[in-house]
RNA sequence: GCGUCGGUGGCAGAGUGGUCAAUUGCAUCAGACUGUAAAUCUGACGGACUUCGUCCUACGCAGGUUCAAAUCCUGCCCGGCGCACCA
């Protein structure tokens, strides 16, 4: 089904240096590293698979650093293999997690695997990118062929992996699903025939359970490239269970806030990890920044890089425009308005319009000084009563209050 | 099935009859400061009201004991660990 593509497709680029860049930058960890040198400089189209679990609507910009990488591989004229994991998401990678994670439910995964292709659009030349969905094959092995997939591992090798360890150590249950995962997403290498696979650097023992699988099955088994995981907008891991993901799908407003609400250390692993910038600029300002710079310029620019990577350069331009309105002139012009009655409490109108949540976070938002009536002063009663006036409560919600 | 330990606020995890709307950490929100929604420091963090107070709802579920229960008792549901049964 590819034939009539590859025919078209250019020769593989096996430029020196390019392929260096490509092992050095992001990457974590490889396997045998000679090895895969000499494959990607043989002049030899590669298969390169990635595999995403569905267990979030959203692909976060942490996961999208193996997609660059594989964008980077498609450059060089490789073929992509993108795997959507419906199988394996059903049954949740417990790879990065301390505890059990909830079995999801098919339709859930299904929904959220509707517009992974989309998204990881932004990044890869989807035209040129194999596209598969791993229930294909999954849903297919019987009890019989999982035994004997099974039987190339033991029980020991996954007791003894940190996470699980752990977890047994201080008494929390390990399901015995939960061992089946590497099977799978070895098993997912066998059946794309993959020469190469990318994932996090928490991937590492489901990535070597392909290499098993593929022996079995008289296949070279694959090389392995684990790219860095980044760091959340806290600080902590990027995790969709932290909550400081920023997401391919976010507005570019909120992407652009997002990014510039990262501490000043992240900014040039970021800038390694999330954009293709060159490393000679990326070097230029680490040593500026190292001279006394202010990071908040470059990280100004990682974030326009970062939203014009997954929006559009116009969207990029706004959304930092807007952040400099907002943030460093306070301007609140672009406050919501609504229309309410004279005579009406000032709470009543935040939380009817849901910008607090209850009348009490009103009261303590009040007593901390949070609420002020722009131009003019804080708001300090209770029960003050709205007027036509735009209001401010902290530095990110305003709203507009018109009398009728 | 038996034994045993446990189920607490968004999460982790204290509390084991009254002083508990519940210590603490993380997350969140606000204030100060600032170079930014960073860092740091300070405060708040169930709801309602006539707000230095009162009332309501909350500690797996349902009952019970008590002047008083997250805390004790009974039953149920769910989980860990150990043992066994069956094959």
């Amino acid at each position: 089904m590819f034939g009539l593509r590859s025919l078209k497709q250019k020769p593989v680029d096996t430029e020196v240096s390019k392929v260096e860049e490509i092992l050095a930058r992001g990457v974590s960890q490889v396997v045998d590293m000679e090895a895969l040198r000499k494959k990607l400089l043989s002049g030899r189209r590669l298969r390169i698979k990635l595999g995403i679990d569905p267990t979030s609507p959203h692909l976060h910009i942490g996961r999208a650093v193996s997609l660059l990488k594989l964008r980077d591989f498609q450059e060089l004229g490789h073929t992509i293999v993108l795997i959507i994991g419906d199988t394996t998401g059903v049954i949740g990678d417990t790879s990065d997690k301390d505890s059990e994670r909830p079995l999801l439910t098919r339709d859930a995964v299904r929904e959220n695997a509707k517009t992974y292709f989309k998204q990881a659009g932004k990044v890869l030349d989807m035209s040129a990118v194999e596209k598969h969905y791993n229930s294909t094959w999954l849903s297919k092995l019987s009890y019989n062929e999982i035994g004997e997939h099974a039987d190339q591992f033991s029980v020991a090798d996954f007791v003894a992996r940190d996470n699980i360890k752990k977890r047994l150590d201080g008494g929390k249950r390990v399901s015995l699903r939960e061992i089946l995962y590497p099977l799978m997403q070895g098993y997912d290498s066998v059946a794309v025939h993959a020469d190469v696979e990318i994932g996090g650097n928490d991937q590492w023992f489901n990535l070597l359970a392909g290499r098993k699988l593929q022996s079995r099955f008289n296949q070279e088994p694959q090389d392995i490239v684990t790219t860095n995981l980044i760091l959340g907008t806290d600080g902590r891991k990027m995790s969709s269970s932290w909550g400081n993901t920023i997401n391919l799908t976010d507005s570019p407003k909120d992407m652009y806030g997002k990014i510039m609400s990262i501490p000043d250390e992240l900014i040039v692993p970021y800038f390694i990890h999330c954009t293709r910038v060159e490393n000679n600029r990326i070097q230029d300002i680490e040593k500026k920044m190292e001279k006394g710079d202010n990071p908040r310029d470059y990280k100004m620019e990682l974030a326009k890089t970062i939203v014009a990577l997954y929006h559009t350069e116009k969207d990029a331009q706004k959304s930092e425009e807007d952040f400099v309105k907002k943030f460093q002139n306070k301007d609140v012009s672009d406050a919501r308005v609504v229309s309410v009655k004279s005579n009406t409490l000032l709470k009543d109108v935040f939380v009817a319009e849901g910008v607090v949540s209850s009348r009490n976070e009103f009261n303590r938002l009040v007593a901390s000084g949070a609420v002020s009536v722009v131009g003019a002063d804080k708001v300090s009663d209770l029960k003050e009563i709205a007027t036509d006036n735009t209001y401010k409560i902290g530095k990110r919600r305003s709203l507009t209050i018109e009398i009728i």
